[in-house]
DNA sequence: AATGGCCCAACTCT
DNA sequence: GAGAGTTGGGCCAT
């Protein structure tokens, strides 16, 4: 039996020349995607050429956490993450990822250029950007929400895809564990140069998941650009203290 | 045969 | 103080 060859970039356009995309100034017209308390529009923001350099400078460029930094504790183990991530945003932002907190390091002018490109588009204003980078398509993130306390609940986060193509898998919150309602799950796949706006509320009732893909052997690195509140806002919008 | 979908494990933080 | 969150593995279906 002949084994399975990964995908080269080659093959890649190859298979996304026939969608009639390339010939709309970018970024194409949204593409809304609904459902029961799901909200989100998805858009090309790159043309493939200038998203693969974006690439490549952000893979020279963003320094991503390591050491205990990129460690996770699940039910007494400690794991590596099964990818890599970085933290950029305004100076004294920070975001906690299973109970570490991770300072931001101050923006670098290409995510500056990416996200000014999702301003552009969306007319959002971001503080913040996560990145995550999966190394091939057993690198992965498993089902969660966005909703930590410290974000804008009335921003949409904004999901750019640079590199390999990879399933993207929402499933609503009533729809896991036993007695669950049969609500199907809503599937996409985020190719390179993409935006995917997730917008309130649907970070409040569908979880979402990057599952493992055994055939894909090329890098992806993920940019979700949020708004953090910070800590002053926070303390502002407080109507007792905690004596 | 190999892949994918789904649940579960036990402990920390909110 | 209850409830949610985090990943790998094992079981099952295709």
């Amino acid at each position: 039996m002949k084994k399975r060859e990964c995908l080269e970039w080659s093959e890649d356009d190859e298979m996304n020349k026939d969608d009639d995309l390339a010939e709309f100034p970018l970024p194409v017209p949204w593409q809304n995607v609904d459902a029961e308390g799901l909200d989100c529009d998805y858009a090309l923001l790159f043309t493939k050429e200038e998203a693969y350099r974006l690439f490549d400078r952000l893979e020279t460029e963003v320094v991503y956490l390591t050491g205990h930094e990129a460690r996770v504790q699940v039910y007494g183990k400690v794991h590596d993450i099964p990818r890599k991530q970085a933290v950029y945003g305004e100076p004294g932002l920070n975001y906690t990822y299973s109970g570490v907190k991770h300072f931001a390091r101050q923006w670098i002018p290409t995510l500056e250029y990416i996200r000014d490109s999702v301003t552009k588009v969306t007319g959002q204003v971001f503080n913040f950007v996560l990145v995550n980078r999966y190394k091939d398509g057993l690198d992965h993130m498993g089902e969660h929400r966005d909703n930590e306390r410290e974000l804008d609940p009335l921003c949409p986060i904004a999901s750019v895809s640079l590199g390999a193509s990879r399933d993207f898998v929402f499933r609503h919150r009533d729809a896991r564990g036993r007695g669950r309602r049969r609500i199907e799950p809503v599937k996409l796949q985020l190719v390179s140069g993409s935006l995917l706006l997730m917008n309130p509320p649907t970070n409040t009732y569908w979880y979402h998941s990057l599952p493992r893909r055994r055939a894909v052997c090329q890098p992806r690195i993920n940019l979700t650009f949020r708004r953090i509140i910070s800590s002053d806002e926070k303390g502002s919008l407080m109507t007792t203290s905690t004596s």
